[in-house]
DNA sequence: ACCTGAACACCGTTCAAGT
DNA sequence: ACCTGAACACCGTTCAAGT
């Protein structure tokens, strides 16, 4: 005898995602996600394999958001603003996604190649075809790590990070135009 | 009635880390540990407060060896090949410290203040003294931003990884100069 | 077809009891 | 003084039983 749908996979995803946010990773359990949207932990095994793939699809889902957020500008320095921004609203899901620790669950690539295709295009336009790899994942990687080391306390001798973020996007932006 | 030590702190320490590279974070268990080094998980907290702490003092003795190691060069290039190194050595912990996810422990600031030292004397001679903050973590952000990706898989768009390294430690160094 | 309680194997941690 | 087994509260996951 059939039976209404109590939550959905969109639902389980959502609250996994906000108790991330809230609790951390260690904090996404399944009878807190289930909890959230009103089931049983058991339950969520209809429409998840497990923890594994539901971190995994929060992590591509914030890439999924990523890449629409990156493709809305052309400009090399509002585009690095606008991952900066990503981090400080959402942190753990950031940091799951850019740096993910050892041994966590990790986005499918198709979802990592479609949020750095807007970076590449800047990296062809300031560096040249055969140097846009190259200079996108030059970009790619300062920002990544300094938001990274900035979300996570790593910068520990004072000063102004703002000026830093500044400082660092003028001069790698520079940098890979030469 | 004493009894004679069965292990040491230092002892615990070590068979974490190694753990650590061989299983994952979620393969570092106190019953892990405790097999490990020939006692009951127990036992653990009569030298450990508690997992959190043990990871931690992991962190902190990767900091200390990246310190260590970072001081034996002057020259820029060599200090940022050094740092890949020990990511490529010790994948696991290097992104433990350098980009821990979110609510995993942190190494004290101390630590991380005195492996950034180096990096910190090589931003004062390139960028001089009122940059030289600034230098550093821009360098040290592209570097670990770099690493931890290269580490994580994050490079899907084919290509030669190491030219790009090349093609990065060259113009951000030049690019701090300026 | 979805949901549930019960069960299993595993955690981290505490503590009284052993030597 | 250190180590241990037993116990507790918690995980993720499976599965038979309910509707």
């Amino acid at each position: 005898m059939p039976t209404p749908d109590r939550t959905s996979l969109d639902e389980i995803v959502a609250a996994a995602a906000d108790l991330l946010e809230q609790e951390g990773l260690a904090g996404l359990t399944m009878s807190a996600v289930a909890q959230r949207v009103g089931v049983r932990a058991p339950s969520l095994y209809k429409r998840v394999d497990g923890r594994d793939q539901l971190i995994r699809l929060v992590a591509e889902a914030t890439l999924q958001e990523l890449a629409t957020r990156l493709a809305q500008t052309d400009d090399p320095r509002r585009m690095l603003d606008t991952l900066r921004a990503l981090g400080h609203e959402r942190p753990a899901a950031f940091q799951l996604v850019m740096t993910p620790g050892a041994g966590t669950p990790r986005p499918r690539p198709a979802f990592g190649v479609r949020a750095s295709a807007p970076v590449l295009q800047v990296g062809r336009r300031l560096a040249g075809e055969e140097n846009a790899l190259e200079a996108a994942r030059t970009v790619t990687a300062w920002a990544a790590g300094f938001i990274s080391m900035e979300l996570n306390g790593g910068f520990n001798l004072g000063g102004d990070v703002d000026a830093a973020w500044d400082f660092g996007a003028t001069r790698v932006l520079r940098a890979i135009a030469d």
